[in-house]
DNA sequence: CGAGACATACCGACTGGTCGGTATGTCAAT
DNA sequence: ATTGACATACCGACCAGTCGGTATGTCTCG
């Protein structure tokens, strides 16, 4: 091997990543990504085949990090807890701290903008976005399935109905959150996920 | 005037919608929306002197029918109850009762797909998103805030905070369905928003 | 050790095609 | 006859992607 690439690569898939955030990636160029990585044209199509090449790295690159981020915090809140709601619960707060702190990423996230610009991909990039969010659930619905069968409900729910709740609480509060752009309001919305759970499973009464 | 264009303007409005749903604004051309509307540059260009035009015009009407949705099913719920708190149950049920039904377009919000796309557009488009959401919160705060001041919750909670659980489990719930092509999920989560602030305010002890 | 064969990293001018937008004309209804 | 509702032909800018070439490292063998 020669000189060392990996570096021009990740900045090249850190200029895309903010610009399909801020623009949509059919709304980005990749003149404006050579420009935002200050590499140019020829480094670009060395590390990407073609432009939807680049997407899909950035994708693998995004869902990576979210599953090491989701199994972090669940072998976190696994060691803190040996009750399975409690597990969920103290793992949605480490969530909500994550999100809290002001360290973490702006808020945006990748997934969800694919999902607005599903026809511009091939059918398995909508596949690997199915996969992503089907890693949390094989994660948590057990946790919640556990909880559900130790103890009733205050209103029939199902574990499915709860996890949606959660992705779509997060989903949602990153678009609340991008629009009015203060970070807090995704990590309120996560933090009533937990008020909601807790609510169900008669914790304050 | 002479021939009525109003219809060849809603023709490239619904094409436009449906390309900017699937594909975002950034990955739609011009040459698609005349090719789904069925008619030519000129006519396009007759109705709209950019695109840039297309989208707000878009914008505009999304906005215009969906206050017109709020107002319609605050009306219906105000007839069912002087209760604030129900008044608003009522209010999120019927909404529920309103994805519900497959008479209602296929999922996918207009206003959560520009916010994925906020550098495409001039300044004042965001201004006009946030607008569209202020009128909800306009109009819902002072019952959740009606109800607060006449009930303890169960948790310490602040109306606002309540008005964006609603928003966000819409947004994300516009985004589970999408990606799962189920719309159910969407209904599901509105009714899951109407389960938390029953809980909220003890209505299940 | 050293030279040269080779592979990878990167450059920037160039290309064919597509983009948003315009110029000009025709037709229909008043 | 005039005006608004379209159609057709066309333009320059910009798009993703190519290509010939250079720089810089590693490996091999004498």
């Amino acid at each position: 091997m020669a000189r060392d690439g990996t570096a021009t690569r990740d900045r090249i898939l850190d200029s895309a990543m903010q610009l399909v955030m801020d623009k949509g990636y059919g709304g980005m160029t990749v003149d404006q990504v050579i420009a935002g990585a200050g590499i140019t044209k020829g480094a670009f199509f060395h590390h990407f085949k073609t432009k939807s090449d680049l997407a899909q790295a950035l994708l693998e690159r995004y869902v990576r990090l979210d599953d090491e981020l989701l199994h972090e915090l669940v072998a976190r809140a696994e060691k803190l807890s040996h009750d399975p709601l409690q597990q969920y619960l103290i793992f949605v707060g480490l969530l909500e701290e994550a999100l809290r702190s002001p360290a973490e990423s702006p808020p945006g996230c990748l997934v969800a903008s694919y999902v607005y610009q599903l026809e511009l991909f091939p059918p398995d990039t909508r596949e690997a976005v199915i996969n992503s969010f089907n890693e949390w659930r094989r994660v948590l619905c057990p946790k919640l399935d556990a909880a559900l069968a130790k103890q009733k409900t205050k209103l029939p729910i199902t574990s499915e109905q709860l996890y949606d709740n959660l992705m779509s609480l997060f989903e949602g509060g990153v678009i609340m959150s991008r629009l009015y752009r203060q970070g807090a309001t995704l990590a309120d919305q996560v933090a009533q996920h937990k008020n909601y759970v807790e609510l169900l499973f008669g914790q304050h009464d």
